[in-house]
DNA sequence: ACATCACTGTAACGAATTTGACAGGCTTCA
DNA sequence: TGAAGCCTGTCAAATTCGTTACAGTGATGT
């Protein structure tokens, strides 16, 4: 465990500047020349690019307050990790005047972290390929969630069932899957959500489904659902939120953009669907 | 030497996530969930992390072509000087490797200006009114949405159950509403999630909800439904999306947001009830 | 039920790293 | 000029690390 995690190594280094010996310098001008990558090689690297001994490394990094190397390593990764995590987060207050421990703040930034952590990871070429597979109207579409998931499943179907036919929701009940199962055809697909606590018995459900040869595709957490293995297509999400539970709006998000990109991969067929649909909705209905 | 710098480690993992043991999974979701640090340290640290045995780690080094871990290692390396080289270059767009137009990044972008937006000109007062009124025990909460906002006001539903008694999802069908309105007392509480088209029938029963006392909360689009002269505290959301419906994500942020402080309000009496939670909904569960 | 195959962990080896001890060299001041 | 003190590198010991070999386990298919 580092001394003190109250400032960087580099401004570390700065306040000590003026007691530094020469050999020290040298590898202090040889870590801010590419900071931190420099320091996060070996020890006999670090000494060879600053063409000091690595015992001089050692002793820079005592004197700096740290056991050994290792300690000294550790405190730069975790730096950088810190500043790789905020890259736009910190800049200022999200809602206006409250202030920065107010939740809205805190989970705001959570938010924004999550999804484009959430995106930096992940495959587009997977999401395509869902979409490709949610495009294509031969195939029927069942949609399943856990407990907490179910509102987004329902959610994405309410859209799907707009863009297309031959969308349900895989219902809440164990008890009635296999009504659903039995209409499940070769290559029809199953996608899940399914977020930690993983439900075993949703795991069933996918296995049973994949026997049958429907194409499972799996949204989950970074944690992985089990139901990975049997899955053709998964995207792992971030989910962390400052509460007492997980956060699904980039779940939400996801489906959101995949409702948006299958209606656009078969827009010919769609167009007209939607506008039937209005036709009818507007009835009874008042608009803005 | 590496084999090839062509890509990213984490764009090579995904490519060869079809062909990855069980153990080589938990490997790439250790590394994915803090990217690339965890593959900085020993290897027997990042073994450790994933909960696996350091030759796994080699094997899945080699499997991605390098030559033992050291030359993996350094490929991250040289991967995050080359990312931290531009600081903001890559900001604007989200999806790494995706291109600017893919859907993913301009969803991404217009979520974010969403959820922006959408804090600037929010009433962190008003948040915190609502909070008050759905931490308060004494009163009964219901919450209702409409065809689309539905999904949002069952995920509420959800979690507010689970931090306090006296919760209630209002059913679709505006046949049953009565039965739920004549359980409305003084000063009950009444969420609404209304987004445009305003459905006519959410007003009359935010209008019947007011006769009996309710208090009326409302979340709604920035062109505000007709419920808001109804309601003691209403919420303008944006909600435009790249697409043909509008954006729930913030609306669903703002009901993650309402529950996490609504179960930091009232702490005391919450801890307990989400610690019996648990211990009923672990049987028969699996976890993590 | 059996055999095969792929996967995974344990254990042990050699290599590289980290660290401490020591001695030479430079500077400083009497 | 000489001596003291600090700094630095060389060297070797101890530790940790990366790697290989092997055996156990579980899944798959005959």
């Amino acid at each position: 465990m580092p001394p003190q995690r109250a400032t960087t190594v580099a401004e570390r280094l700065r306040l000590m500047s003026g007691e530094l010996t020469a050999a020290e310098r040298k590898l202090m001008a040889a870590l801010f020349a590419n900071y931190p990558m420099a320091g996060l090689g070996s020890i006999t690297d670090f000494a060879r690019e600053a063409d000091v001994s690595t015992p001089s490394v050692l002793r820079l990094a005592k004197k700096l307050g740290f056991s050994g190397y290792p300690a000294f390593q550790e405190d730069l990764r975790s730096e950088l990790s810190a500043q790789l995590q905020n890259p736009i987060a910190k800049h200022d207050r999200w809602a206006a005047e409250a202030p920065d421990t107010h939740i809205l703040n805190t989970f705001a930034t959570a938010a924004m972290e999550n999804l484009s952590g959430s995106l930096k990871l992940m495959d587009h070429r997977a999401f395509d390929a869902i979409v490709a597979l949610l495009a294509d109207r031969r195939r029927k579409v069942f949609v399943a969630g856990g407990r907490i998931t179910g509102a987004i499943a329902a959610y994405l179907v309410t859209h799907l069932q707009m863009a297309r036919p031959g969308v349900s929701l895989m219902p809440a009940a164990p008890a009635v899957w296999p009504q659903y199962l039995i209409d499940t055809a070769k290559n029809d697909v199953l996608l899940f959500f399914d977020i930690r606590r993983y439900d075993a018995r949703m795991l069933d459900l996918a296995a049973s489904a994949r026997e049958r040869g429907a194409q499972i595709v799996l949204i989950t957490d970074q944690w992985i659902s089990p139901i990975a293995r049997l899955a053709v297509h998964s995207l792992p999400l971030r989910i962390e939120a400052p509460s007492s539970w997980d956060s699904n709006i980039v779940p939400l998000f996801l489906a959101e953009a995949l409702v948006a990109a299958t209606v656009n991969a078969s827009w010919r067929e769609t167009e007209a669907r939607i506008a039937a649909i209005e036709g009818l909705s507007d009835t009874g209905r008042r608009s803005k």
